[in-house]
DNA sequence: TGTATGATCGCCT
DNA sequence: GGCGATCATACAG
């Protein structure tokens, strides 16, 4: 099984191959940008929804990596995960936030708003703007509707690393990581430690 | 700029 | 029955 893509091995674990993301361009059927903010979570940390074992949930992060999980939020949100590690660890890469750049009318058509920055600014948003539902778990991420897309080789982004968002359980361990100085986080970075 | 609150539902801690 | 890896709105300062 091929682990590598868009550069990265997504067999490493979540908190080694998050950092990698930054800067990654991710395509839905098309439509997406670049990647900003994400956040690693892993079955041996009680924040993950890994920690509790294989369920009827979370099953596609026991799967094997490069593929995608996703679940709701609140009953109401779709978030998007990307699987890392090998297959039955459990861990994935919460994907937070893009910079919008392909398909910016569909992203505003099913955000029902404007604002380039508020797009994707969050992962609710971010699977809002795309598309991404339900339907779209544990999909390998090598084949539509999703593409992926290599950073810049040369030009390596400034990672900023700190806490994660959102959680009440393991919230010291410092697995966010955003592009340094992007508009379009779902929160600013603060206190941050370069990568 | 920041904090509080309600919406809403699949899966369990 | 209770709880979220959230978002949009409302309101205070």
């Amino acid at each position: 099984m091929n682990t590598q893509l868009a550069g990265i091995d997504f067999s490493a674990p979540s908190h080694i191959v998050a950092p990698q993301l930054i800067g990654v361009t991710v395509l839905f059927n098309g439509v997406g940008g670049r990647i900003v903010e994400v956040e690693a979570y892993d079955r041996e940390e009680p924040a993950s929804h890994c920690y509790i074992g294989q369920t009827a949930r979370n099953f596609s992060m026991f799967g094997p990596p490069a593929r995608s999980y996703v679940y709701q939020s609140h009953g109401i949100h779709w978030c998007l995960n990307f699987v890392c590690r090998e297959a039955g660890h459990g861990a994935g890469v919460l994907i937070r936030a893009l910079e919008p750049v392909e398909g910016l009318d569909a992203m505003r058509a099913r955000r029902g708003l404007d604002d380039e920055r508020l797009l994707c600014a969050g992962p609710g948003r971010l699977c809002e703007a795309l598309g991404v539902t339900r339907e779209h778990n544990n999909l390998p991420l090598a084949k539509a509707p999703f593409k992926l897309i290599a950073r810049d080789p040369v030009h390596r982004p400034e990672v900023l690393a700190g806490p994660r968002i959102g959680i009440s359980k393991a919230v010291d361990l410092p697995w966010r990581f955003v592009l340094a100085g992007s508009r379009y986080l779902s929160k600013p970075m603060r206190g941050g430690h370069p990568v």
